[in-house]
DNA sequence: TTTTTTTGTCCCGCGTAAGCCAAAAAATAA
DNA sequence: TTATTTTTTGGCTTACGCGGGACAAAAAAA
């Protein structure tokens, strides 16, 4: 593995340093002769945390300065131009992560490398990092809603329980679907909980719920127990589907599916299906989470990987209600280009 | 350049997190399950230290641990086989250094990376690696003592004026020798003063002086102003030669070469000749610093690279005088190789 | 049951980063 | 040429953060 891929995984703040010091040679180099001050008002830090950068870079003989400004020395430039090229490695993938943060208009994306289309493995590697990350954020008293669903079922699987108990309980965010147990809500809160070393608890009722029968359900206490704790969850993780594929999931037959395409839907997300403006264009009823609990959720977390899946992470994104966005390289880069083009239509008109 | 080697130069510091994790991961992978007391004892580092980056660790799921202990999550493993590979990179060299420094008992030892013999840019390379180092240690009111030769030459040439000014006094320790006058002490003196930003005081006298002679030298006031002056040098900077060659260089005939030869001589500094053991075996007589000089001189930094200078280099550090030894790649080897020998030699006797 | 080891918490003190200000030098204008 | 302005650098003081040590609670081992 590369070291800087590495170094990143086990001390980023370190890179973080090696980053500024680059950001400071490399403004020196444009702007020399140039003083603290005005690399301090340029890199937006404060000129005493700059000065404190100079020195060092100084003392070891990059930088060479008089009363004039400063400006680099050659070892300086020698050193710039290797550094470049690391710094590009290091960020592609947190430069890009910071763009769609900002075009997206979410909280926090996350990037692993790679394409879950193309290899598998990178679909682990999303996993993990949706695990790392849940890990981070969960505090003590939360209670967690999670959709069913292929990655997210990796999500659970690659959870190392780290033996440490979390007052966190897991729920399912909807009911079950399809017959594969793996990928079910239920058996991926039970497991989550289990690697969280919180507890869980199940909602035994189907996804899809015919309307006169939600009255005879929610009379068993136990699943309205259950509904009512998923309706006070503060922290929601879903898996992100494409239309079509989840759609057939469902069990909706062709002529259905091919209506939902036609009405633009591309993205799936608990139960509701959304076009590239992040409209809905079709629900399903569900027990579960609904749309309007949304809005009361502080952290909502999507994950969905793959250039395959670009269109759907973009039509989930855009409802508003992401925070967080975890995807792999394929589909960012592939989210990025379709934003580009987007924009470029709208300017055309 | 590679990104490790680029990384040491711009942000050591960012390295020495680095490496503090690995051994943190290292020491869990081989006393698992194992607590932080018992690693920060192994590890030498107060146990609140460990706590800290344990906790990151832990946070970042490398390491997993209950009461019984921690040990390396699965992640923690592959990272730690990952980070074996750089550390050696890194290590290399600094181990090396570590080591040299233990067993030749100086203050310290600084290798770049190559060999002086093979590739003439080490060389530079070593001078570079002496104007840092030079420039870090020196301070307001110092008084350095420089001797002349081909390194030093380079050092003063590599010298990046960088426009401070300082209040450093630069005096050759040895008279004049030889033709070329770049590599004259004096011209070195005046260049590294230069460089510095502090001034300079020449020695216009013969390296070589015959006994008679001193007193008539020494009555021209300005060259024994010149004398008290390097007399009074509380930092020596000097260069390590083979005796051969400088006994040649000096215009010594063949005749007395050989006989420094069967002597034992295989290294020359300021004008003195020793045998691997650091025992004089002949001193040119000189106005500059005199052996008996060295004991009062706070710092004695010696520069010598390249395989076949290693014995010379051992011999000069071999006086005791040494404080810093600045050297290549293969220079230490070989001298590591040289002092592992002989270390086999007195336990066979 | 006792002992040993673990983890987590609390408080203290040092170190260092940050902010502020003055002096000095260069650029600019008169 | 001289004066003013705009930079620059360097020093001083404060305060926040982080490391250090001790201690209690809890769990595993003996």
């Amino acid at each position: 593995m590369n070291p800087i891929t590495v170094m990143n995984e086990i001390a980023p703040e370190a890179l973080d340093l090696v980053e500024q010091r680059y950001l400071i040679l490399r403004t020196v180099y444009f702007m020399a002769p140039v003083g603290r001050r005005a690399i301090a008002q340029r890199l937006e830090k404060s000129e005493r945390t700059i000065r404190k950068e100079v020195d060092v870079l100084r003392e070891r003989g990059f930088l060479i300065g008089n009363y004039a400004g400063m400006s680099l020395s050659s070892d300086g430039e020698r050193i710039l131009t290797d550094l470049r090229e690391y710094i590009r490695q290091m960020h592609g993938l947190t430069h890009l992560e910071q763009e769609l943060k900002e075009v997206l208009k979410v909280k926090k994306v996350i990037i692993v490398p790679g394409d879950s289309d193309q290899d598998m493995v990178v679909k682990q590697d999303l996993a993990k990092a949706t695990a790392r990350y849940l890990r981070q954020v969960l505090k003590n008293g939360d209670v967690l809603a999670v959709t069913g669903g292929t990655t997210l079922s990796q999500v659970a699987a690659s959870f190392p329980s780290d033996g440490t108990k979390r007052d966190v309980i897991v729920v399912p965010a909807r009911g079950g679907l399809g017959e594969d147990v793996t990928i079910q809500a239920n058996s991926i809160a039970a497991k989550l909980a289990q690697g969280l070393g919180g507890s869980y608890r199940l909602l035994h009722a189907p996804d899809n719920v015919d309307s006169n029968l939600v009255s005879t359900i929610v009379a068993d206490p136990q699943i309205r127990d259950v509904i009512t704790l998923v309706r006070r969850a503060n922290v929601l993780l879903h898996g992100i589907g494409t239309a079509e594929e989840m759609a057939s999931r469902r069990g909706l037959d062709e002529e259905h599916v091919m209506q939902l395409i036609i009405d633009g839907a591309v993205g799936e997300a608990f139960g509701y299906y959304f076009d590239p403006k992040g409209q809905i264009v079709y629900a399903t009823s569900s027990l579960g989470v609904r749309l309007e609990d949304l809005g009361k959720i502080p952290l909502i977390v999507a994950v969905g990987g793959g250039k395959s899946k670009a269109w759907a992470v973009l039509s989930v994104v855009s409802t508003g209600y992401c925070d967080v966005c975890i995807t792999d390289e394929g589909g960012a880069r592939r989210l990025m280009s379709l934003l580009k083009h987007k924009e470029e239509h709208v300017n055309g008109n």
